[in-house]
RNA sequence: GGAGGGGUGGGUGAGCGGCUAAUACCAGCAGACUGUAAAUCUGCCGCCUUAAGGGCUACGCAGGUUCGAAUCCUGCCCCCUCCA
């Protein structure tokens, strides 16, 4: 192993390794690693939060090494303690299994599965009784738990700690010395659980485990750790479009970090990117784009890449209409009754003294055209959540059709029409009678 | 067992009898601008309806006081903290 590849192990994309020395004599010793990943199932999603730390371990296997990655079907019951929400409902044993495969199925997008054992906490949890509990918690005491950080505060705080959320800890802590981790990834809040284990291996007279701490990881809003509950994540299995658009609305002042942590360009070329920002030689768009393309590029492939990069230019830089529109298939003569029975109808070719000849007209113009309110339109297209939202769009001049902003209250559609809402909300109108 | 604090719109969190569909911040949406879905600026941000305007529902739940209640009273439910 050349030094540039032990600085990209030791430095690219980690927050800290404890103990680091250790941690490379480890490497050195040539024999392979044990690298313990845990996930818990209550949330199986995958964003690029958890990506950071996913490569890392991907770098690991690549030279040799093997992952083994935690189901905690145990842990999950608790919730990691985040003081936010205590009380979660309890998972089954089927929704837990389900979530795994969902994991598994993101995870394995950038871990190598064949160099990775999957263990479920249940295989030894499951035969844990209260004497084993007890053993194990008498092992740590109260003010050893109240130093983490997230105790401490809520404990000054006054706010609730469960009993059960320090119980976490010590489950973690459990699997470390269950499967003999040479290493344990978690994010820098992963850090008191990781320690514990440590501490715990050490009192079986295991060897303790080195911890690798992950960085935190800006969500699309720039400020806020990306998480699934804050809206402001990136999926591993987004829409190729969307996910170039999710990075590309990325504050620009996130980019170089993205590249590091995310990516696989090299150093010495984020390096350049840096320096170009710096001295204001590059826009920062086109590195963002360059960036959009790798992230694209690394969870779907080079073709959907270079098309999600042509559409953002055409639609979103230059506001043409994408080449492919999702179509909305709709009845024009429901929705003709609809608006009619809607009761104003400001059409006068419909007598409204004579609702059965008025009804017919309904008929015949559905044939070819729809006559309707905008509001009730696009409730009805669910592209709003109600009319009220959609009056509010069309105050703010939001809503195109066929090319024009629409000015009033009622529009006449025809087969084909285009309608826009906003710039991301396209739907071409089919009739389907 | 005792004492106290609290439940408000997606989130945080003001209001503590009328000026409150409810301050502020965040998030969200739209428009303008821009070589970005960045930044910035402006507006919107319960539902139904309007040409303007209006109506309805809402501050844990159920009642009550009042011309009028998120705001006061009673009961209930839930959450939290402290002391023992």
């Amino acid at each position: 192993m050349d030094e540039k590849q032990l600085k990209r192990i030791l430095k690219r994309g980690v927050a800290d390794i404890i103990v680091e020395e250790e941690f490379v004599k480890l490497l050195k010793s040539g024999k392979p690693i044990r690298l313990k990943q845990g996930f818990d199932p209550s949330r199986p999603d995958i964003h690029l939060g958890h990506v950071v730390g996913l490569k890392k371990l991907r770098q690991l296997q690549d030279i040799g090494h093997k992952v083994i990655l935690i189901v905690g079907d145990w842990t999950a019951q608790i919730g990691d303690p985040s003081g936010a929400s205590i009380t979660r409902p309890m998972l089954t044993a089927q929704e837990v299994k389900a979530n795994a495969e969902t994991y598994m199925e993101h995870f394995f997008k950038v871990v190598d599965r064949d160099k990775t054992e999957v263990r479920w906490q249940s295989e030894w949890f499951g035969k844990f009784n209260l004497a084993d509990v007890i053993k194990l918690t008498s092992k740590f005491t109260v003010a050893q738990f109240l130093a983490r950080d997230d105790f401490r505060k809520r404990f000054e705080e006054q706010k609730p700690i469960a009993i059960t959320e320090l119980l976490y800890p010590l489950l973690q802590a459990y699997d470390s010395v269950e499967i003999e981790a040479d290493v344990e990834f978690g994010g820098t809040d992963q850090m008191f659980n990781c320690l514990v284990g440590r501490e715990l291996q050490q009192m079986v007279g295991q060897r303790p485990q080195q911890v690798f701490l992950m960085p935190i990881l800006v969500g699309t809003d720039g400020k806020q750790k990306m998480s699934k509950s804050l809206d402001n994540y990136i999926a591993v299995d987004e829409p190729a479009k969307t996910m170039y658009g999710k990075v590309m609305s990325l504050p620009d002042e996130a980019i170089i970090d993205y590249f590091e942590l995310v990516t696989d360009v090299d150093e010495d070329e984020i390096e350049e990117f840096k320096k170009q920002m710096a001295n204001n030689s590059i826009n920062p768009m086109e590195l963002k784009k360059r960036l959009a393309f790798e992230i694209v590029l690394q969870f779907h492939d080079a073709k959907a890449a270079r098309d999600a990069d042509v559409h953002f230019g055409k639609v979103v830089q230059n506001k043409e209409l994408p080449d492919e529109i999702e179509e909305a298939r709709i009845s024009f003569i429901s929705f003709n009754k609809l608006f009619y029975e809607s009761g104003r109808l400001a059409n006068k070719a419909f007598d409204e003294n004579n609702p059965e000849e008025a009804e017919e007209n309904v008929v015949l113009l559905g044939k070819d055209k729809l006559h309707i309110s905008i509001p009730l339109l696009l409730e009805q297209m669910k592209l709003v959540k109600s009319r009220s939202e959609a009056r509010r769009l069309l105050n703010q001049r939001a809503i195109e059709l066929d090319g024009n902003t629409v000015l009033g209250k009622d529009v006449r559609i025809i087969d084909g029409s285009i309608i826009k809402v906003g710039k991301r909300r396209i739907r071409k109108i089919v009739n389907s009678d």
